[in-house]
DNA sequence: CATAAATTTGCATAGCTATGCAAGCAATCT
DNA sequence: AGATTGCTTGCATAGCTATGCAAATTTATG
């Protein structure tokens, strides 16, 4: 590894074209006012030199460092978050903005992580599955750098929230249960200080309420083992439940294992069990899970341009939106007469379950 | 969001406290030569501006980043990858170093992403799930970024690569289905173009061809839904297998659900499955999957080591390594007698099954 | 107390690119 | 031809921090 070369500059370039740095630098820069000729050249002696533009220097002195920093948890214990990184990435990527990326564990403390993203000057910041301090929306604000929450419901006005309406999921999973006759329910919780586990937990209670039900609660601190357990746990019980729901697919899974795979129990001839998100294990013929599925693409999108646009035009307020998600009908839970599997109830419009991924 | 203020400087905060940049930026650098008295002032005016190091300006001024590029596929078709960025993310956090990442697909061409990296300067580049092209590898070479590749074997001399010992892997599941009696063997494949599928594949047949026997391969396209599909089509041969070895878990968790939802075949009474990786999956009790645990964490720890090694000392030159990987014993594949379910095969020392994750 | 040694400080500059401005130039118009 | 217009170009500087060096200060030593 002898020949080391340290890194080729503008002026380095400039020299070597015969024009000067300027010139190097709008030759580089997309719209800027430099001759096709010069340009030619310009773009030869980079060519030789291996040269290519700093952006680091670049960010200095433009003031835009163009990454996002995006914080993202659960990434192992959850499907739906690989997903998730993997289409916001994409989608930066594709808008051209790098991205800085932070993995936390669920306790840890953003109010120690998020400064180190301030310090690289990044353009934007986008949580996911990870809740945001006030003290820190406020420096991020003062910073003049747009924060926005997927998946989380918002502190206070300083960020913008994109989250699946959860309250309405929790609905719907109530009513399809009540319709196809079960008797006894439960909620799986994932943990009582999350926005999406409690604002599930929220409809599915409401809609049972105004028909004078109470559902148990269960702890399955949003993982596959911790649901297994609380499965056996509800099983236990007097009058054990006949319908379970969950705050989410992975938690609904490790239920069906504990209910198949050491309670004998039949799903859904004894048990049903409904899940939310969609993750793709869900269709898995193993699971056949019923479910609330978050319409991920249309959720990052919104997300993306709401950051991207914030970036651009400071003027902007955070938004707050709200996403329906669809009941995607499978084999977990019993059907009410009327309806079939492999069905996708949406607020919207009903159709047979068809995806492309 | 009116008051927008300006980031302050250094400069800012020199002026507040009284004293010259220069021992502002070396209040910020620990180690540097500046009085405990002169370094109060400083972080009190810091305070009181909101001042923090400009992280951008200060990789111009010193010419490290302390950012490592990282490079990952397949992180929403393999639970094996979250779970390794995840421990790689966490290791660099720990020792310093920012992240910034890029998610790819299996196809896309690397040639266009890396000089992405390059262009910000990053310390160092860890490639995982992805090839390098020999022309990137030189282009890294002479920019002097240092560049490792995780599971994935090295095309040249200029990366350091650390894999599992695949070839062996796949030696051991032939050895574990041979000693159990089977009769027809098949692996099912990820890709023609991927050293670890093709590794796993070789030493397969090897262990095979010493007894006379020739395994069917099919492709599962590093898929559940492949591998699925790779099954059904096993089982339509006239002579079908009884024992089926899978490039990795997810394909083996495919194979297992087409055996048994698709073919109703018993595992392992009719057909035994092996895979590869051990995600956490594996062990769920739907699945109960055998298979070659790659040791996750240690591999991490020396692809750190190596790569921040390599980029605070020029001299070091690239590494290739091997790690053993562990036969993990579960029930998808019949067991030869004297082997019990619930044991790890290592190439050092056999022990009970107990996994701290 | 005088001197040597060690520590702390500020000055000046490097690191690399982008961009406002004025000057240069060629093309267009009258 | 002379005046206008519009495009290109280079100059000079900003953006923010780190650091070698010499000067200034403090501490230790005899």
């Amino acid at each position: 590894m002898a020949e080391r070369k340290v890194n080729a500059t503008s002026t380095q370039v400039a020299k070597l074209a015969g024009v000067s740095q300027s010139a190097v630098s709008r030759a580089f820069t997309p719209g800027a006012s430099i001759a096709e000729s010069t340009r030619r050249k310009v773009l030869q002696a980079a060519r030789k030199l291996g040269y290519q533009p700093n952006a680091i220097a670049r960010s200095l002195s433009t003031k835009r460092s163009k990454m996002i920093g995006i914080v993202i948890a659960n990434v192992t214990t959850n499907p739906f978050y690989p997903e998730v990184l993997d289409a916001l990435s994409r989608q930066f990527q594709q808008r051209g903005q790098r991205v800085m990326l932070f993995v936390v564990t669920r306790d840890q403390n953003l109010d120690d992580i998020l400064p180190q993203l301030l310090e690289y000057r990044v353009d934007g910041i986008l949580l996911t599955a990870a809740t945001l301090s006030s003290a820190m929306a406020h420096e991020c604000a003062r910073m003049g750098v747009p924060v926005t929450l997927f998946n989380r419901s918002v502190p206070d006005a300083h960020a913008s929230s994109f989250c699946c309406d959860n309250i309405e999921g929790g609905r719907m999973a109530a009513r399809l249960f009540m319709k196809s006759g079960h008797h006894q329910f439960a909620f799986v919780a994932g943990s009582h200080d999350t926005s999406t586990s409690l604002e599930r937990e929220r409809g599915f209670r409401e809609e049972l309420k105004q028909h004078g039900l109470d559902p148990f609660i269960e702890m399955g601190k949003f993982s596959y083992q911790g649901a297994f357990e609380a499965a056996r746990r509800l099983m236990q019980l007097p009058k054990s439940p006949d319908a379970v729901f969950c705050a989410n697919d992975i938690m609904a899974i490790g239920v069906l294992d504990a209910l198949r795979h050491a309670e004998q129990k039949k799903v859904p001839e004894d048990v049903s069990v409904i899940g939310f998100d969609d993750i793709p294990m869900a269709a898995w013929p193993s699971y056949n899970l019923t479910t609330i599925r978050q319409p991920i693409e249309r959720m990052i999108d919104s997300a993306v341009n709401d950051l991207l646009d914030r970036i651009n035009q400071d003027t902007m307020y955070p938004k707050q939106e709200l996403v329906p998600g669809d009941l995607v009908v499978r084999s977990s839970a019993k059907l009410p007469s009327g309806l079939s599997s492999g069905w996708v109830i949406s607020t919207s419009e009903n159709r047979p379950e068809n995806r492309n991924v």
